[in-house]
DNA sequence: ACTTGCGGGGATT
DNA sequence: AATCCCCGCAAGT
C-alpha cells in the first residue's frame, strides 16, 4: 500500500486493510489512515492544541494549530525545564489564560503562534470515509509542544480533586500566595514526583530507553496527579511540572504509561497493531513519539533554546499575514511540503526549543533555506452547501494530479525527500538538506537556554507504542 | 468552564 | 474563487 491519495482526492482508497496506530503528535506532512473504531481518530484529537477551522467543506473537518503558551521570559523552571502550556482551544478562554502570569516567575504568559505551513499555522485535516478515517497534516510546527490534551486534562482534573478538598484548599491558600508554591508541596507523594517528572522531563532520557515502560507502576495508580498546590485563577493552567522535583531518577526513564492510565482516552488508539499503512519507505513517522525520542536525545539534552523569547516575531498572534509575506519571498526557511520530514530533522529543531521561530527565520538563516512557496490547503473538495451532491462519486475519478504526485513523493525514500520537488501542496520546492543545515545554527543560538526540554513527554506514553515499541524505534519504518 | 463542530462572513490574494 | 481567520451558536463533557 502507498499512500496515494489526498485529503482532497475525491476517492479516497478503499481497500484499507491494516490502518496506521494512531498518531497523536504528527508533524511534518504526513498522512495516516485510521480505523473508523479508533476512539482517538474519532475525535480528531492531537497532542497540538488544534483549533477548528472553517474550510466550508463539510467533508473534511480542517483544524489549525495554536500553538503553545510559554513564559514572556521563557524562564526555567527549577528543574531547567521550560513552562509549554496548551492553548485553550476556546477563544474566551485562550484570552484569559494569556492574561495569567507564569507560575514560575510571575511574568506573562505569551502564546507562540503556529507558524510551520507557510507562515500560517499547521493544519490537520480529518476525513471519514468508509470505514476509515483518513487524516492528513500540512506544516511542521516550529514551536515547542505544548501539554498533550491528557496531559492538561488531567492536571485539570487533578486540581479539581484538590479544590474540592477541604483540606487542600485550604492549606493551599496559605501557602501558595506567589512564590515558593512550587516548594512548599503540602504532601508531597510518590506519584507526584513520579507523574511529574517523568512525564515532562523524561524526554530525553526517554529517547534512550524508548521501550522501557514499566517503570512507573505507580502510574497506573488511577491517581498519579496529585498536585500539590490546586490551582486557582492564575494557577489553574499552571503545568504541573512547574512543581515536579527535579528529580532526575525521573529522566531516566519516563513513565510511559503514566497518563495513559491516568487518561484512559488514549488507550483505545492502539487495536491496530503496528500495521502500518503506508510504504515503510515512507519517513512519515517522523512525527512518530518513538522516533522524536532518539532524536530527542541527541539534541535537545544540551541544547537549549535560546534564551529569549525575543522572537524576531512580532507580536504573538496572527501576523501571518505578515509572515506570509516574507515567507513567500523566502525570507523565512519555511519547511515545504516534503511530504516527509526525516525524524531527525525534525526534532532537532524541536527540541532546540523555539525552533524556527527564533533560529529559522532569522536573517541568518534564510539563506541557507531554499525557499518554499506554497499555498496552504486546498480543499478542493465539494463545498459544504451542496453536501451530499457529490462527494466521492463513483464515478468521479478525478484524479488530479495531485494523488499521482503524492505517491510519488510517497514511494521515494525517505532521504530523498531533500531536494526533492514536492507538487503535493502547490509545488512547494523544500530542500530538506537546507533545511537541516540550519540545524546547528539553531542549537548555536540555543546554548543560553539551560537543559530546555520538552515538557511534552514525547510519546512514549501512548499506547500504542507500548504495543508496538519498536514500530518506529529502529529506524525502520 | 471548556471543547468541538458547524457555518456565516469578512479580508486577502 | 481560494484561503484564512474571526465569531457566535449549539451540543457535549
Amino acid at each position: 500500500m502507498k499512500l496515494t491519495w489526498d485529503i482532497n482526492d475525491p476517492k479516497l482508497p478503499q481497500d484499507t486493510k491494516q490502518y496506521d496506530a494512531f498518531q497523536e503528535w504528527t508533524d511534518g506532512y504526513v498522512r495516516y489512515i485510521y480505523s473508523s473504531e479508533d476512539k482517538n481518530a474519532q475525535r480528531h484529537l492531537s497532542g497540538w492544541a488544534m483549533r477548528n477551522t472553517n474550510n466550508h467543506n463539510c467533508q473534511i473537518l480542517k483544524k489549525s494549530c495554536l500553538g503553545v503558551v510559554v513564559c514572556s521570559r521563557n524562564c526555567s523552571l527549577p528543574d531547567g525545564a521550560k513552562l509549554q502550556l496548551r492553548p485553550a482551544i476556546c477563544d474566551k478562554a485562550r484570552q484569559k489564560q494569556q492574561k495569567k502570569l507564569c507560575l514560575n516567575c510571575n511574568s506573562a504568559l505569551e502564546l507562540i503562534p503556529c507558524r510551520g505551513h507557510s507562515g500560517y499555522p499547521v493544519t490537520n485535516f480529518w476525513r471519514v470515509d468508509g470505514k476509515a478515517i483518513f487524516f492528513q497534516a500540512k506544516g511542521v510546527h516550529d514551536h515547542p509542544r505544548p501539554e498533550s490534551k491528557s496531559e492538561t486534562e488531567a492536571r485539570r482534573s487533578a486540581v479539581k480533586r484538590r479544590m474540592s478538598s477541604p483540606h487542600f484548599s485550604q492549606k493551599r491558600r496559605l501557602v501558595e500566595p506567589e512564590s515558593g508554591r512550587y516548594h512548599d508541596m503540602a504532601y508531597p507523594n510518590i506519584h507526584q514526583l513520579t507523574m511529574e517528572g517523568p512525564e515532562r522531563f523524561s524526554i530525553i532520557a526517554e529517547s534512550n530507553f524508548p521501550i522501557q515502560t514499566q517503570h512507573y507502576p505507580s502510574f497506573q495508580n488511577p491517581e498519579p496527579y496529585k498536585f500539590p498546590y490546586d490551582t486557582t485563577a492564575s494557577m489553574a493552567d499552571a503545568p504541573s511540572s512547574l512543581q515536579k522535583p527535579a528529580n532526575h531518577r525521573l529522566y531516566m526513564t519516563r513513565p510511559p504509561c503514566g497518563y495513559d492510565f491516568a487518561v484512559p482516552g488514549y488507550l483505545g488508539s492502539g487495536p491496530y497493531p503496528t500495521t502500518l499503512y503506508k510504504d515503510p519507505s515512507s519517513p512519515q513517522t517522523e512525527t512518530d513519539p518513538n522516533k522524536s525520542g532518539p532524536s530527542l536525545s541527541g539534541v535537545s539534552h544540551g541544547t537549549s533554546p535560546l534564551g529569549s523569547h525575543e522572537r524576531s516575531y512580532t507580536e504573538t498572534t496572527g501576523k501571518h499575514h505578515g509572515w506570509k509575506q516574507i515567507l513567500s519571498k523566502g525570507a523565512y526557511g519555511e519547511r515545504g511540503d516534503y511530504t516527509q520530514l526525516p525524524t531527525n530533522a525534525n526534532h532537532h529543531y524541536y527540541n532546540s526549543d523555539y525552533p524556527c521561530r527564533y533560529t529559522g527565520p532569522a536573517p541568518a538563516t534564510p539563506a541557507a533555506l531554499q525557499t518554499i512557496i506554497t499555498t496552504t490547503t486546498k480543499v478542493s473538495y465539494q463545498p459544504c452547501p451542496k453536501p451530499s451532491v457529490v462527494k466521492y462519486g463513483e464515478n468521479i475519478y478525478d484524479v488530479k494530479g495531485l494523488s499521482n504526485c503524492n505517491s510519488v513523493l510517497e514511494e521515494s525514500s525517505p532521504n530523498s525527500y531533500s531536494d526533492l520537488k514536492i507538487p503535493e501542496d502547490s509545488g512547494v520546492i523544500k530542500s530538506a538538506l537546507s533545511y537541516q543545515d540550519t540545524l546547528p545554527a539553531k542549537i548555536e543560538r540555543s546554548e543560553n537556554f539551560e537543559g530546555y526540554r520538552y515538557s511534552s513527554y514525547s510519546s512514549n506514553s501512548y499506547p500504542e507504542r507500548m504495543s508496538h515499541p519498536f514500530r518506529y524505534d529502529n529506524g525502520e519504518y
